[in-house]
RNA sequence: GCGAGAGUGGCGGAAUUGGUAGACGCGCUGGUCUUAGGAACCAGUGUCCUAUGAUGUGGGGGUUCGAGUCCCCCCUCUCGCACCA
């Protein structure tokens, strides 16, 4: 818990205005305040009771699938999920007030590692751990509003779904889409784990930034790289999605097209394969550089070489892998004492081990073309390797002495026998074909893209429905013993190795094929595999004849639009779009792919602050600038994500308690578009909290007069004004919540006509109108503050409520108006505006223009040489 | 290095197709009401100038009657990828 020490005044004062409902407020009613906490609580309860927000199959409408981000429940809220759910729930209410028929559902991604290691720490069981903070999260987030489907909830860890996960294994299993190999892998030591080549950042784990280690294991694997082709294509046929996202996807898989060309060894039988994007500077390969783990080390190191070999593997290995992968690393290697023969001009050439060439890219040997590539040149000046020159750039004549670093451009070869003078472009299809003739060398696609390792040595996961039998080998589970249930009575004691591999019980089995004794794996599934098909569970979260209801998935499916976080851009997005392609092939569903829309929201950013004395504080802990607890004055430091390391966060509960859910959701959707980052403002905070006050006093002050108006047919002066407005903003308000998202403005749009009701003078003789202005504010702010808008909506009089009323539609005949306002401007400045009907022709807006005194100032014995006249905009004297 | 995106008041941010730059909110200033204001309401608020006005969207060019928006060059920042052969 974070502690609170002191508040400051103010927000006791606003505080008491709320949960006290007492303020001295002159000339209002003071039973009429606005009181968030009641007002929540209420629609809280009726929403619970009515189920308003249930999906069903069979409707007439049209279908709208939305979904936030599913989250893993970590025990608290935090203002990040405050911003996602709320973007979400603008988009729901908005398109179920269209008329939509709207699928809003909410999970639980509640396997992985916090709850093993928070189980150990508390001394508890990570189900236990879990399912309460399940239940303390679900009910923070109906403390928000949000306008889900509770019906569809689950979580990940349920028997329920995962059973259907382990079915889908199987299939792939049966298709050779999961297989097992012994591999080098990504090992975390301070997760206990293997992570998958996505999990991996900059060398270290992406969860706890712990260098990762290379480790020899037995894995399964997702065949995701049969796919690559089909993933990356679609990368260019997903328009609803941020293009860096796509940008990223493209770059992961990272296709690259080039030429697999063979080496033979010298007095060998052996071949050394190597892959290359240059193929046209095949001739200028004046050596061979192997990477340190390659399969052939071992028959192509020489006595004499040997000892030095060893040495240098050794070195390399010390070299963790972030080094190993960082361009600035030294180029070091070692001489195997063996050649091989270059295939286009039969000279023998000297087989490297180099630090910088990756077992895990292309073939894991490099031909090295000193001259054309910088790594190659660098590595031969240190050894001191020729350096051939085979392309020569336009109107320039390279010398291999002079070069200073390698030269990488176009040009036409040279030093290539038959190909000399072939532009390197034509030269690569060229030496392609020629090798392919000789049988040498094949044209080849390479990815960078590599399958996806699933298994993960932790207990806190799906267990893969796999058993091994001496005789038979890995056997899958039938189908009809699934699901393997995780066993709930372990030992975790954070000591490494799975705990499952201990679990005698569970281990022990008889193979399903032989029914000898066998043995269970103990692995568990990677936990994005269980966030790779959650969205597709929940158009049937209750079908118990196999994973999806085709008939629920066709309906639903694909997800019009999907909202979370930029981190998720490859791994989980990726993985995502790679499952329902299986799925899809499976036959268990009929698209290609599972999001057709994705926003990106930013994140919550907030000031930090700093006490000499104690470090980083909490917003709390600063009082007017001081520290509570000594009384020092604070260090202001960087606007960053919020984070509880550096104190620098909200906690959403406290901030409902204060002000309400609506002025909560408002601020998160008024501060910052949300593909940006938002910086938290209390005082912008207040701002909302105050609008809301405002919207409610226009309301609830002007009930009386209102209560028995219609809008009259037709209207003048300040009345039309207003009632003009008022459509225009029901206009905007569509437009802009409408597939754009620009809440921010929507919002401002209402603020407008919210002041225009406040300015508006001719109430007394014009009710209609301006209940129609308030009717209209009220729905259209429902989507963002929906607590607020029913409860005024019911004081408007209306027993449906506000959601089921429909969305507001704009009159054209009222947005236009009798007379328009143009600016007259000379030379493209603005120099005076004249008002004329709307209906004028150019002659007499021209004419009057230019009677304009201050326009006559500026043309006065210039010639006029062109007027242009935009239409409702402006007018432009063009003088010499 | 490659890829994506962004630079607009004191601050967060507006400006769908080129057409009054700074909507809306915060902050600030003045006023009204008040015992009081930290509430509410009204008004003002890019910069410069006494003013007609001048100037202004990272910098420099260009196209146009007219450019934050289009084109060219440059600078800065953020994010992602990167010894990828």
């Amino acid at each position: 818990m974070q502690s609170i020490p002191a508040l400051a005044g103010f927000r006791v004062y606003t505080q008491n205005l709320i949960s006290d409902g007492v303020a001295d407020r002159r000339g209002g009613n003071m039973d009429n305040l606005y009181n968030p906490k009641e007002v929540e609580a209420k629609w809280q309860q009726v929403w619970l009771e009515k189920q308003p927000f249930a999906a069903s199959l069979d409707s007439e409408k049209e279908k709208y699938y939305l979904l936030e981000m599913f989250p893993y429940p970590s025990g608290r809220i935090h203002m990040g999920h405050v911003r996602n759910y709320a973007i979400g729930d603008v988009v729901a209410r908005f398109k179920r007030m269209q008329g939509f028929n709207v699928l809003h559902p909410m999970g639980w991604d509640a396997f992985g590692m916090p709850a093993e290691n928070a189980a150990i720490e508390n001394n508890t069981h990570p189900a236990k751990w879990t399912y309460e903070n399940i239940e303390s999260m679900r009910h923070q987030l109906k403390r928000i509003g949000l306008s889900y489907d509770w019906k569809r909830e689950f979580a990940t860890c349920d028997a329920d779904y995962y059973r259907w996960e382990q079915l889908i294994f199987l299939k792939m299993f049966e298709r050779g889409l999961a297989y097992k190999k012994g591999s080098s892998v990504n090992w975390c030591e301070d997760c206990q784990t293997v992570l998958a080549n996505e999990q991996v950042e900059d060398g270290c784990c992406w969860r706890c930034h712990n260098l990762v280690q290379p480790k020899e294991l037995e894995q399964w694997f997702f065949k995701i790289t049969d796919y690559a082709d089909e993933l990356l294509e679609w990368t260019d046929k997903l328009p609803g999605w941020p293009e860096r996202v796509l940008a990223m996807q493209r770059n992961w898989i990272g296709k690259s097209y080039g030429c697999e060309i063979d080496f033979p060894i010298v007095d060998q039988g052996e071949k050394i394969k190597v892959f290359t994007t240059r193929p046209d500077t095949l001739s200028g390969a004046t050596f061979m550089s192997l990477a340190p783990e390659h399969p052939l080390v071992k028959s192509l190191v020489t006595a004499e070489q040997e000892e030095e070999v060893k040495n240098f593997i050794a070195a390399v290995e010390r070299q963790d892998k972030a080094d190993r992968t960082s361009g600035d690393l030294e180029k070091i290697g070692i001489f195997t004492g063996s050649y091989c023969v270059n295939p286009l001009n039969g000279e023998n050439i000297p087989i490297f081990l180099a630090n910088f060439v990756l077992m895990g890219y292309g073939t894991g040997a490099v031909m090295a073309v000193p001259a054309h590539d910088q790594r190659d040149f660098e590595f031969a000046t240190k050894y001191q390797l020729p350096i051939r020159v085979v392309i020569q750039p336009a109107g320039e004549e390279l010398a291999a002495d002079q070069l200073v670093e390698a030269f990488t451009d176009t040009g036409l070869l040279t030093n290539s026998g038959q190909f000399n003078g072939v532009d390197n472009e034509t030269a690569k299809e060229q030496i392609t074909t020629f090798l392919k003739t000789r049988g040498e060398g094949r044209k080849t696609v390479n990815y960078r893209l590599r399958d996806w390792g699933v298994s993960r040595q932790r207990y806190w996961g799906t267990p893969i429905p796999i058993i091994y039998c001496d005789s038979c080998g890995a056997v899958p589970v039938p189908e009809e013993d699934l699901p393997v249930k995780l066993p709930l009575d372990v030992k975790l004691t954070g000591e490494g190795g799975s705990p499952l591999a201990r679990h005698h019980d569970f281990l022990r089995v008889d193979c399903p094929k032989c029914g000898k004794s066998a043995r269970r794996e103990s692995d568990t599934f990677d936990t994005f595999v269980e966030s790779s098909w959650y969205f597709a569970r929940y158009t049937c979260p209750e079908y118990t004849a196999g994973p999806l209801d085709k008939k629920a998935a066709n309906y639903w499916l694909p997800v019009d639009q999907y909202i979370g976080g930029i981190e998720h851009a490859v791994m989980h997005l990726l993985y995502a779009r790679f499952y329902t392609k299986v799925l899809r092939d499976l036959g268990l569903l009929d698209i290609d792919e599972p999001f057709t829309n994705l926003l990106t929201q930013g994140m919550v950013c907030k000031e930090t602050q700093r006490c000499p004395e104690h470090g980083w504080l909490y917003p709390e802990q600063v009082v007017d600038g001081n520290c509570t607890l000594c009384g020092q004055p604070v260090e202001l430091g960087r606007t960053e994500k919020m984070s509880k390391s550096k104190k620098n966060v909200i906690d959403p509960n406290q901030l409902i308690d204060q002000y309400g859910a609506d002025t909560a959701r408002l601020f998160s959707l008024f501060a910052a578009p949300p593909e940006k980052d938002l910086e938290w403002n209390e005082q912008g905070v207040e701002g909302c909290f105050r609008f809301l006050n405002r919207v409610w006093r226009a309301v609830v002050d002007n009930l009386e007069l209102i209560q028995t108006a219609v809008v009259p047919e037709s209207v003048t002066g300040e009345a039309a004004e207003l009632r003009r407005k008022t459509h225009q903003t029901i206009k905007k308000v569509s437009e802009d919540v409408d597939g754009r998202f620009h809440f921010n403005t929507a919002i401002a749009a209402v603020m407008e006509l919210v002041n225009a009701i406040y300015t508006f003078k001719s109430r007394q003789e014009n009710p209609g109108v301006l209940r129609e202005a308030l009717e209209t504010v009220v729905s259209l702010l429902n989507p963002f503050v929906p607590h607020i808008s029913e409860e005024l909506w019911l004081l408007l009089g209306y027993q449906q409520s506000v959601e089921a009323s429909g969305w507001p539609t704009w009159d054209e005949s009222a947005l236009v108006a009798d007379e328009i306002t143009l600016v007259v401007q000379v030379n493209g400045k603005v120099r005076s505006k004249i008002t004329v009907a709307v209906a004028a022709d150019r002659q007499s807006i021209e004419a009057e223009a230019l009677a304009e005194p201050n326009v006559q100032r500026f043309i006065e014995g210039k010639q006029v040489r062109k007027v242009i006249v935009v239409p409702g905009r402006l007018i432009n004297i063009v003088v010499a």
